[in-house]
RNA sequence: AGGCCAGUAGCUCAAUUGGCAGAGCACCUGAUUCCAAAUCAGGGGGUUGAGGGUUCAAGUCCUUCCUGGCCUGCCA
């Protein structure tokens, strides 16, 4: 991995803000012809998993060809859940090596750390005042974590889709890619900015709705999305090993009982994770094999296994290479924070001066 | 700030008058099965939120604190 000082993006003139000289009334500020701004977080909980991999890393490195990209680790987010310090920091540092091991490339994409960026905060507030309650209590997801954390029912929790719509609109992104479950807060976002730019004169761009390209993974016990705190994932950055271990007891078909009955790869979870990970034509054969009883399960599963780690291996051993060098990871991203926090900036000062602070 | 209620295994809860801390689910191991599931057999798991006190003996009673919830009040 290259770890070099990253250099100013060469997209770096787009969207820039008016000047006193400019009519704001006439100009859409932050809204640039040529290229399209993205903002996308990722939050730092747990450890790294081909979910996360799949669902949002490889999104990122995908994006960050076509677009000039913001791309933070939001720990003010996961603050939400209240982890342990030390936790927390590890967490966002594992991210970040992560992150990077799949392929972003801090030089072309801005990779920062929420907190880092105080104006993520400072616009919130204002956001926050621009913010109906009951548009909060209509939010799913606060629902769902409300159930969740049932013991630790937060504001942050309930105002969490300010913030993020603050982290969008810092950086003015007119595109944000997200998942299923995160286009009602979206929505909400697009709705306070119609609210601001309508009390306070065009400020902000109303942010289109990217669908991301994120398969919704499930988990080993095939019942649910992948995810650390239910222990059916696949870690990112695991040793082959181990994922055959937990890949042998994964859930297949329940009705493919003795090893020469047909099997139904449509309904199968292991067979799901070869659309991943294996070629076309490999899983093609694979799923003519199973439905033939060809090949058992097992075959089947050591097949993804070894696939799997034709893509695991290089990540695992590039973050290996980064982990050894922090100064390196700490560097790209206090580069990262610096070059989010001067557009951060601009943003804020403009604020200020429409909202009267 | 005050009043009331609650806190027991990962989860949901039980434990008689103060008398050996338990069950279900989940988890792990074995049998079986190509693997998984299902079934059967076995197993690990606890500072009973924390500290102090009373007692031969405290999950249980007293006390202080912590956390969460509900109510009343005060300030900005």
């Amino acid at each position: 991995m290259d770890c070099r000082r990253a250099t100013e993006p060469p997209m770096a003139q787009n969207h820039t803000l008016a000047t006193k000289k400019d009519h704001p009334s006439q100009h859409q500020l932050g809204y640039s012809p040529r290229m399209s701004r993205i903002m996308s977080g990722i939050q730092p909980t747990g450890s790294l998993h081909i979910g996360n991999y799949l669902g949002a890393l490889l999104n990122w490195v995908r994006l960050q060809e076509e677009y000039e990209c913001y791309f933070s680790i939001v720990d003010l987010h996961a603050l939400t859940a209240r982890p342990e310090p030390q936790e927390l920091r590890l967490a966002v540092r594992e991210l970040a090596i992560g992150v990077l091991a799949s392929g972003v490339d801090p030089e072309r994409a801005v990779l920062f750390v929420q907190s880092q960026v105080p104006e993520h905060s400072e616009l919130a507030w204002v956001f926050s005042c621009m913010t109906q309650m009951g548009d909060l209590n209509r939010m799913t997801q606060f629902k769902d974590k409300s159930q969740f954390q049932a013991d630790n029912i937060n504001a942050g929790l309930f105002t969490y889709p300010v913030l993020q719509a603050a982290d969008i609109l810092i950086y003015r992104a007119d595109r944000v890619p997200v998942g299923e479950d995160q286009v009602q807060h979206l929505e909400l976002a697009r709705e306070i900015v119609r609210r601001f730019n309508g009390i306070y004169g065009q400020t902000f761009p109303e942010p289109i709705v990217v669908p991301a390209k994120a398969p919704r993974v499930m988990g080993l016990d095939g019942e649910s999305k992948m995810s650390k705190s239910r222990g059916n994932e696949i870690g990112l950055f695991e040793e082959p090993e181990e994922t055959m271990k937990k890949l042998r007891g994964a859930k297949t078909d329940p009705q493919r009982l003795r090893r020469n009955d047909p099997g139904r790869p449509e309904i199968c979870n292991v067979f799901s994770y070869h659309g991943y990970f294996s070629d076309a034509a490999t899983c093609e054969q694979i799923a003519a094999d199973c439905r033939s009883a060809s090949i058992g399960c097992v075959d089947c599963k050591q097949s993804l296994a070894g696939n799997l780690e034709k893509v695991k291996g290089p990540i695992r051993e590039r973050a290996q290479e980064l982990r050894a060098n922090q100064g390196a990871i700490d560097e790209i991203l206090n580069e990262g924070g610096n070059r989010a926090r001067a557009v951060a900036k601009e943003t804020m000062d403009l604020v200020r001066e429409r909202v009267g602070l």
